[in-house]
RNA sequence: UCCUGCGUAGCUCAGCGGUAGAGCGGGUGGCUGUUAACCACUAGGUCGUUGGUUCGAAUCCAACCGCAGGAGCCA
């Protein structure tokens, strides 16, 4: 007997032979001498429809075959008769591999992401979260392809970091010591690696020594930030992506960062169009002509200064005030990327005072070579910078952000022997699921999402 | 960390000072090539917790807990 997967049997394959498939019961049917059961395996978002006739083996046990039960079928595969179907199961035999009582949580009706939430380890038995789980598989591996196609290498830079002021956040302790020994013991001297360390907050440092000898990399891994945020957009281990590249310039960088965008969109239409169906239908009405607009028109590229003068007269009351020199406020992004531009914009070259110590200063003494892709609903995508590859501009960065140029030393060592200008962004894996799938919380795209004060399954 | 809103049946919610309700889900029975099927019957609740106001609190007030949303920070 060949075991064949629901999405298989769907499309045909087996057609007129007798296949075996194995799933959960979605919904039962019962008529009088027979029963419809609408089996899922999660290969597809569509379950199939079996015929189960009264009379054949393991027909006795159908009222076992309830919601959320486990159950293996043998049948023949055959054209429908019925509507809503082209491909259904007449079965020869059924076997319920595990029973589900009534106390199973997820009924036939739809259920709030927020309440799937509370049972995370059952959500992706749901039509909303397969569909997200499916896509985001293939969201991971289309940025492989994109990167592979273009030569690039995948370098894996460490969890754990002795590096704890790359000004990306809060960090988590890595520690062998219990409360009391590490009060004892602040420098980490007796700790497991002699030192304090911490979970990552970004692999870039360690990905450009990789890009000042392989040329192109990029890294794809779990990041942790131990921020104190409750948004939708924030979760504290999260995946990012973090593309570096030597002899590049902010220019190159940015025109990568929006190819990325628009292969992993028109990735994502072509390859999980079934599931894209769902999210159009039942997540955001306005997904699926978004996500085209997006990779028809041309990204905007406006300087942070620009931006700035927009901004200003553009005659909104924004909470924020706007002024040359801060950060743009969430409702400033709102504001580019959803009235103004309506669509997603790239702004590059921000004041030097609110960026970190490793971005390249422009010649005007004032802005660095940075860049924030800003897209419609979800805010900053993807962030970057071309890097500072002269030693002694490097050097005066981290004095004046009172960074140990010993601890240090190895970076700085990238620019004391062949330095070259290089450039990257980082990715945030979740918020790229999250525009292309609709899904409005972080929280709905991870499998098990850690958040401040949650860390359950 | 700050601000706002919400906690009533398994789920979604109504009731907003006077005897706890509906739809869906569950159970039982019926009917039907059905398709989140349909019809009938039925079980199921210390109204988040604690305290207060009141003759009387799910309803008003306070604190706490939980959840959600917004802000900041960022990906």
């Amino acid at each position: 007997m060949k075991h064949i997967t629901i999405k298989n049997a769907l499309g045909g394959n087996g057609a007129n032979e007798t296949i075996l498939i194995r799933g959960w019961v979605r919904t039962r049917r019962d008529s009088k001498d027979f029963s419809f059961l609408a089996i899922n395996d999660g290969s597809c978002l569509a379950n199939i429809q079996v015929i189960v006739d009264q009379g054949i083996p393991g027909s006795e046990d159908i009222q076992q075959a309830t919601t959320g039960a486990s159950v293996e079928i043998n049948g023949k595969l055959v054209e429908s008769p019925g509507k809503g179907q082209a491909w259904e199961v007449t079965a020869e035999s059924m076997t319920v591999l595990g029973s589900a009582d009534e106390s199973y949580p997820l009924q036939k009706k739809g259920h709030s992401p927020e309440f799937l939430r509370e049972i995370a380890h059952l959500r992706p038995r749901s039509n909303l979260f397969g569909c997200v789980f499916r896509t985001r598989s293939r969201l991971a591996y289309a940025i492989h392809q994109f990167f592979q196609e273009r030569g690039f290498y995948y370098i894996h830079t460490p969890i754990i970091t002795a590096s704890d002021c790359e000004g990306a956040g809060e960090m988590f302790r890595v520690t062998t010591l219990d409360g009391k020994a590490m009060e004892a013991d602040p420098d980490g001297a007796t700790d497991f690696f002699g030192k304090p360390t911490h979970l990552t907050v970004s692999g870039q440092l360690e990905g450009e020594t990789f890009a000042c000898a392989l040329s192109n990399i990029y890294t794809f891994g779990p990041t942790f930030r131990a921020e104190n945020s409750h948004t939708t957009r924030h979760a504290s281990e999260f995946w990012m992506i973090e593309p570096e590249m030597a002899f590049c310039d902010l220019v190159a960088d940015m025109t990568l960062a929006e190819e990325m965008v628009n292969y992993l969109i028109r990735d994502t239409l072509e390859h999980s169009a079934e599931d894209l169906g769902l999210f159009g239908k039942f997540v955001d009405k306005e997904l699926i002509s978004r996500l085209e607009s997006v990779i028809e028109k041309p990204f905007e590229r406006i300087s942070y200064t620009t931006a700035i003068e927009l901004l200003a007269n553009s005659g909104q009351d924004f909470e924020h005030p706007v002024e040359w020199g801060v950060n743009l406020q969430t409702e400033h992004e709102r504001f580019l990327t959803e009235q103004h531009f309506k669509g997603p914009v790239t702004v590059h070259d921000y004041p030097k005072s609110i960026k970190p110590f490793y971005m390249r200063s422009n010649d005007d003494g004032k802005t660095v070579a940075a860049m924030d892709l800003l897209v419609p609903g979800i805010g900053e995508i993807a962030g970057g910078s071309q890097r500072e590859e002269r030693l002694d501009v490097l050097l005066e960065n981290m004095a004046a952000h009172d960074i140990s140029s010993e601890d240090y030393a190895w970076y700085a060592d990238l620019r004391r022997y062949g330095s070259v200008p290089h450039a990257g962004f980082g990715l945030g894996f979740e918020r790229m699921l999250m525009f292309v799938t609709g899904v409005a919380n972080i929280r709905d795209v991870i499998p098990f999402p850690r958040t401040p004060g949650n860390a359950e399954f």
